[in-house]
Parts: C-alpha cells; structure tokens; sequence
DNA sequence: ATTTTCTACTTGGTATTGCAAAGTAGTATG
DNA sequence: CATACTACTTTGCAATACCAAGTAGAAAAT
C-alpha cells in the first residue's frame, strides 16, 4: 500500500544509470530525478544512495569547487559499475514480467501498459 | 544491486490480485506465486503479507478444514481491498513510467521492454 | 553589514518489508 | 511408529526510503 515501498531498489538504478550518462554529482542528479516525475524526493533519500553507490565500488568520486556554493562532489561510473547497471536492468525487467503477468491479464490493462513504454521519452502524444 | 529490494510492495500487490481472481487461501497463493516464476519464496515472506492485507481490511478471511492436513485460512477481496488494488496498479504504473524514462532511453533497450509486455501472458512467442 | 536565499552535502532516527530459520499441527503412507 | 506432505506462526535481521535537522559557502537583497 505503502507508495515508497514501490521505490525501494528502483531508486538506486536510477542514480546509477543517470552517473552511466556522463559524471555528475548529487544536486544535478536530483534536479534531474524531479524533472523525471521523481518529485517528493529529499536529500536525505538520495546522498545515501550515493554514499552506497560510492562504497560498492559502483562509481568514482572526486571533490571539486563549485563557481557556486560549496564544494561539490562529482561522481562517475566504473566498469564494476557498468556490469552492476546491466544485471540491475535485467533483474528489473524480469521482476516486472512476473508481476505483469499477474497483475494485468486482461487486454484492456495490457494496451494501458504499452502505452507506458510506447511514450517512453517524453510526455506528448 | 539487492534483488529482493525490487519486490518491495509489489509482492503485496500481486498477492492482493491473485486473492481478487477468487477465494484462496496461503499455500495455494504460494504455489501460484511460484508458478509465476516467483520461485524463491518461503513462507515467512508470504504470511505476514495475509496478515497485513487482513489487519487493513483489504481482505476477509474464514478459518476452514482441510481434505488433507490442517485447518486452512481462506481470503478474499473485500471492496477495499479492490479499490487498494486499482490504487495499487496506478502507482505501480506510474513509478514503472518514469523509471523507464530514465532507464531505457535508446530504441533497442525499448524494444525489449516492449516484448516483456507483448509476451503478455505466457512465454511463448 | 546583516539577513536572506540558493546551492550542496551530512547525519540520525523511524517504519516498512522481504527473508531465513525454527516451530506447531493435522493427515496419510510406509 | 516414523516419515512426508500440507498449512500456518513467530522471531529476528538487513536493506532502504524518508523525515528532520544540521553544516557551509556564495550571491543577492535589505
């Protein structure tokens, strides 16, 4: 019932897949999530992510200055990383294969679902 | 990068649907959710999620004798419980769509998203 | 000059939930 | 009587989203 419980793991792909596109750090990468329908997200929701990311080994992180506010921390992606992104996605896509067949089983539900990816990159019909 | 983090609500959910499908009780949802391809779920994830959907009201359950073995516990869906699970599917997939934005941008990983749902209800091409 | 505002990261605590492990019990089969 | 299958319970743990508060630098406003 609980909505963010949906997020849980998902969430963590995400950043990753956003730091596979090119090095970035923590506050670019939220403006980002917001400006993708992830809206109610706090900080204190993503730096652990990245904390966790960072000890994994899943991505580099180097400090530098911004021309604006304090020291920013740019984070990139390692090889491990890369490999980690890949397995994420296919475990993704096979979880939802099994809850799709469970929860939408009627053509009607199904042609609503296409609709999700059909959209895919952005908004408009 | 922890699969069972991805299962996060979703486990509720799809277990809330089987139960709308018809009364039924653990051991047979346990089967079916293996049957699905949910193969490594024990019983300690299952019940407690017939306790939580009974303690919010989503179901009703009825104590019964079993043919063989001890007392069953049947559930079924309750109107709250059927409006929880349309809930459910719209937060579902909404957190599905903007996910996917972020992590299928190019054709081809769309195209095997796509065939995820095609596939629909069985394996078979 | 002081306050406010925006950027940027940190820390601590809580609740939810999947999962492993062990236990309790009833019935049937050998 | 022992084993196996069915069926539900309980306890404890780990991962993670999220809220709240704090630290800090730089620019703009008063």
């Amino acid at each position: 019932m609980d909505e963010s419980q949906l997020l849980k793991g998902i969430l963590e792909g995400c950043v990753l897949c956003i730091i596979a596109k090119g090095e970035t750090y923590g506050y670019e990468i939220l403006s980002q999530l917001e400006k993708e329908g992830f809206e109610d997200l706090g900080e204190g929701t993503l730096y652990p992510i990245l904390t966790r990311l960072d000890k994994k080994g899943f991505v580099l992180c180097r400090k530098a200055k911004s021309p604006l506010g304090p020291i920013r921390k740019y984070y990139s992606i390692t090889e491990s990383g890369k490999d980690n992104l890949e397995r994420f996605k296919e475990a993704y896509i096979q979880i939802m294969r099994k809850a799709n067949k469970i929860l939408f089983t009627d053509g009607i539900q199904l042609e609503a679902m296409k609709e999700v990816l059909i959209e895919g990159g952005d908004g408009r019909c």
